[in-house]
RNA sequence: GUCCGGUUCGUCUAGGGGUUAGGACACCGCCCUUUCACGGCGGCAACACGGGUUCAAAUCCCGUACCGGAUACCA
């Protein structure tokens, strides 16, 4: 039988960690079986469900580029088929009119009523002393004929119990004592969750129903309606939760954008990145490795690899530097650092244009993505250059381009860095980081005019001889010598002019890619000095 | 309260009767170096507790503690 999993977020708010993860071992698991990752959003909470909020979910899994197969299922549409199932089951016997008036919804703490109320009914509660239960169906069909509003709730037999084989926590059983009649079809004739979730599941031939842990007593409700319905249910596979650094609840009022999916790609995450994050949180292939693409995840990826215990999504609230999971942002700039340069490009691209440093000269792209490019191949790679400027490719050339991005790219951190941190290697309009110009530029006054006196020696000296390294070296370290300084002093001073930041690439490198114009011009402004 | 689940470095985790308890991130140190958030090398750091079974327990069993989930005419 082929594999059938479907991802079902109810759309009252944008995709969050917790759902992205779902939704990735669905994919994960479809692929791996070569079954189908269908979608449902379930939007029968017609109070807190919004249309924006299903866009920006749908969103959020087109960045994480976990495409889903047939038509998109709105749990809505079903509310009629719902409805027929409740009845069908209400003319079986299998189900009950329950006529107590529904009670007051206290809408404040719903969480702390419910529990409350459960504690309240400790021990001694029987579930099954609901009045109407054993009413016949004479007088039941007759005071509802004569307009009396009533809930449906399943008939849960006395004695006995639920169990099903949970293919992450194993076997589950539960006695029937544990479980009230649950109402299937609310008063006003609105279909409940648990209802819904088995016929949709039904109709769409979902074969495994992989979801939050949160879902496990759902399972059971949901095994007495299948039996009901005479149906077998599916494999049921329930996930670990993610929590929050206190191992509290990751919450989007409490915790805001950091449980976000976009704030990742809004904050310059790769998506492959992002998905190798997360398809390490509470699961494992039982191996030393912690870069996987996400062919090796589908290759790899199995339920018995996915953990029973939570797993804590590790950040610190008021610390920029820490402001998501230390691993996740490693991963991001592992994926910038080492991944096959051409597979970035286009993301870099994108990064450029959306703040206007793009330039048509960059432009032929294909040649990038479909070609190999000079070394720093793919992670795992055992050397990294410190330098992979091999030649002199035209300055703002496309070949320029790859090479620039190859050498600012080892030190950074999100795509976002390419247009801050490295917007003066695509702009002449850049700003001076001012503890910068404090630590390399006004500890050393004399710098104010020997950086203008190197622009002119470089203007000589490179009128014949290329501008590349070795020459460039060489030409530093005589005019070093020549003014009784260190090459530090020099060499960091440039770097700001030339680049506005104190850290970089190796500073030969960064002249080279310059360029000997821009070095030139850059070297003798003083803007940098006003500041 | 009751039911269900969980507990290995700060975090993510490997290991499921015999291991110096492994890796990754973070942190710290050293090296490289013109800078650095790159890279290299190294360090710190964990089996919740108590019983039991066993020649041997992080690993199996029981209990306790703590944490989480569930409890609804929400999803």
């Amino acid at each position: 039988m082929t594999v059938r999993v479907r991802f079902a977020p109810s759309p009252t708010g944008y995709l969050h960690i917790g759902s992205a993860r779902t939704a990735l071992f669905n994919y994960l698991y479809a692929r791996h079986t070569g079954g189908k990752f269908l979608l449902r959003i379930e939007d029968t909470d017609l109070a807190r469900s919004t249309e924006e909020s299903t866009r920006s979910i749908l969103d959020g899994l087109d960045w994480l580029e976990l495409a889903h197969d047939e038509e998109i299922v709105f749990q809505s549409d079903n509310a009629d088929k719902h409805r027929a199932t409740a009845k069908k089951l209400l003319a079986e016997g299998k189900a009950y009119r329950d006529f107590t008036p529904k009670a007051e919804p206290n809408d404040a703490n719903v969480k702390d009523t419910i529990k409350d109320r459960a504690r309240a009914n400790q021990g001694e509660k029987n579930m099954r002393d609901n009045p109407y239960r054993a009413l016949s169906s004479e007088e039941s069909d007759a005071r509802a004929a004569a307009g009396e509003p009533f809930a449906i709730r399943l008939k849960v037999a006395a004695v006995g119990k639920t169990s099903f084989e949970d293919a992450v926590y194993g076997l589950q059983e539960r006695d029937y004592t544990e479980t009230e009649d649950l109402v299937l079809l609310r008063s006003d004739g609105h279909p409940l969750y648990n209802l819904a979730v088995v016929c949709d599941d039904i109709e769409m031939a979902i074969t495994h129903v992989i979801r939050g842990q949160d879902h496990l007593t759902n399972a059971h409700k949901q095994v007495l309606i299948y039996e009901a319905l005479g149906v077998t249910p599916p494999t049921f596979a329930h996930l670990p939760l993610i929590m929050a650094p206190n191992k509290g609840k990751l919450s989007k009022r409490k915790h805001g954008e950091v449980v976000s999916m976009t704030t990742y790609r809004d904050a310059g995450f790769l998506a492959a990145a992002f998905r190798n994050f997360l398809a390490l949180l509470g699961w494992s292939a039982g191996e030393e490795k912690e870069i996987y693409s996400l062919e090796e995840l589908v290759q790899k990826f199995s339920l018995g690899g996915i953990h029973r215990s939570n797993a804590v999504f590790n950040f610190t609230e008021n610390d920029p530097r820490k402001w998501t999971d230390d691993k996740a942002q490693w991963m991001n700039a592992e994926y910038i650092r080492t991944m096959p340069v051409g597979e970035l490009l286009p993301f870099v691209k994108a990064e450029l244009k959306s703040a206007k440093l793009w330039r048509e000269e960059y432009e032929p792209e294909l040649r990038a993505v479909t070609e190999t490019l000079p070394s720093t191949a793919a992670a795992g790679a055992d050397e990294r250059p410190e330098s992979v400027v091999i030649d002199l490719p035209e300055h703002g050339s496309y070949d320029w381009f790859i090479q620039t991005i190859n050498l600012i790219r080892q030190r950074f951190f999100t795509l976002k860095d390419f247009s801050s941190q490295g917007r003066a290697y695509f702009s002449e309009d850049y700003d001076f980081d001012p503890a910068a110009i404090e630590k390399n530029l006004n500890k050393f006054p004399d710098l104010k005019v020997w950086l203008p006196e190197l622009a002119d020696r470089f203007e000589t000296e490179f009128a014949e001889k290329p501008f590349s390294e070795a020459n460039i070296e060489e030409g530093v370290k005589a005019f070093t010598e020549e003014k009784g300084t260190k090459l530090g002093v020099i060499m960091n001073g440039a770097r700001t002019l030339l680049t506005g930041v104190a850290v970089g690439p190796s500073m030969l490198s960064v002249f080279e890619i310059v360029g000997l114009e821009g070095t030139v011009t850059r070297l003798r402004s003083q803007l940098a000095w006003r500041l």
